[in-house]
DNA sequence: TATTGTTATACTCTATAACTATA
DNA sequence: TATAGTTATAGAGTATAACAATA
């Protein structure tokens, strides 16, 4: 799909300001760009991407629940029962009841799921260079300021985050 | 095969470096974090964030046509036909055919659309700063960077970019 | 014949609500 | 009554394919 030499773009005076200043586009390109490659990478995995994400969540097991696993996955509940239905089917994961409250799933990796996980490391470490390979040296560094702001956003920092948003928003 | 509680955490290898490492779970957050507090500015703009960015599009009009802009924005062409038919009909973009071809169709703003569009850059300046608001002073330089990722994955590097993407990852 | 844009159809993904079992 | 998880349904969003106009 060659693009049709359309001749040189008159970026003059209105310069690049309109688009590519634009915040969300530039998140957007980059995401996409992210989940299209990851994609190929684990596409035997339930759900793709997320379905891995679900899968190293349940590697490191943190002490949460199904719905706070969803919170910090950015889909909705209902959502996450088909993605753990899928990977406990492929003996991925697992749910374990919580003894404190009978109603409560932790998800935890199985040996297979886990030696899955680890397996697919070195892949997704080749897909990262590669999506971020146009910043050079600079790589490790948008990494670090990118973790940064994902972990405040999600919910690490929950109590200024949410309230900021809730007050000004509105 | 069971290994119950018995288990070790093994958190000595892993660490917490499962997810929150995982680079595609943070761009997702931040990303989604961006969509929202955009969406809630945008609102009354058809298609919300993402017919802000075919209106930001035409604003600076560039020479291309709507399949270049569709590929810029990383949608479907026939996505994009309904978004600029509902922007049309707000009077904010404008489907101008070309001399040269008359198959193809230039997309530009509207004196409506531009007002509009300078209308909301404040707001989303706001949005920005909120968003990103984490990073103190390391805001700007996380912003270069997203930015120089984008244009480079998005297509004005096409060539080396392209390439990689396709020898590599089949 | 190939390409641009449109339209129509089907599919996937997601959200809403209702249901159970616990608390 | 409220909550965690599941299930069922409906809706939004997306892709696939067929179409008309032009090259």
């Amino acid at each position: 799909m060659a693009t049709p030499a359309a001749a040189e773009p008159a970026r003059d005076d209105a310069c690049d300001a309109a688009l590519e200043d634009d915040l969300g586009w530039a998140l957007g390109v980059v995401f996409r760009s992210h989940v299209k490659a990851a994609h190929a990478v684990l596409e035997d995995i339930p759900g793709g991407p997320r379905g891995h994400q679900v899968l190293a969540s349940a590697v490191q097991d943190l002490g949460g629940n199904q719905g706070a696993l969803a919170a910090q996955l950015g889909i909705d509940r209902t959502v996450l029962t088909y993605l753990i239905d899928d990977l406990e089917k492929m003996d991925l994961v697992e749910r374990q009841p919580d003894p404190a409250d009978r109603r409560s799933r932790r998800v935890v990796a199985t040996p297979k799921g886990r030696a899955l996980w680890t397996d697919r490391q070195a892949a997704l470490r080749h897909v990262e260079l590669r999506v971020l390979g146009a910043l050079g040296e600079d790589a490790a560094l948008f990494r670090t300021l990118l973790q940064r702001l994902a972990t405040h956003a999600n919910g690490l920092d929950p109590v200024a985050h949410t309230c900021e948003l809730v007050e000004e928003l509105q």
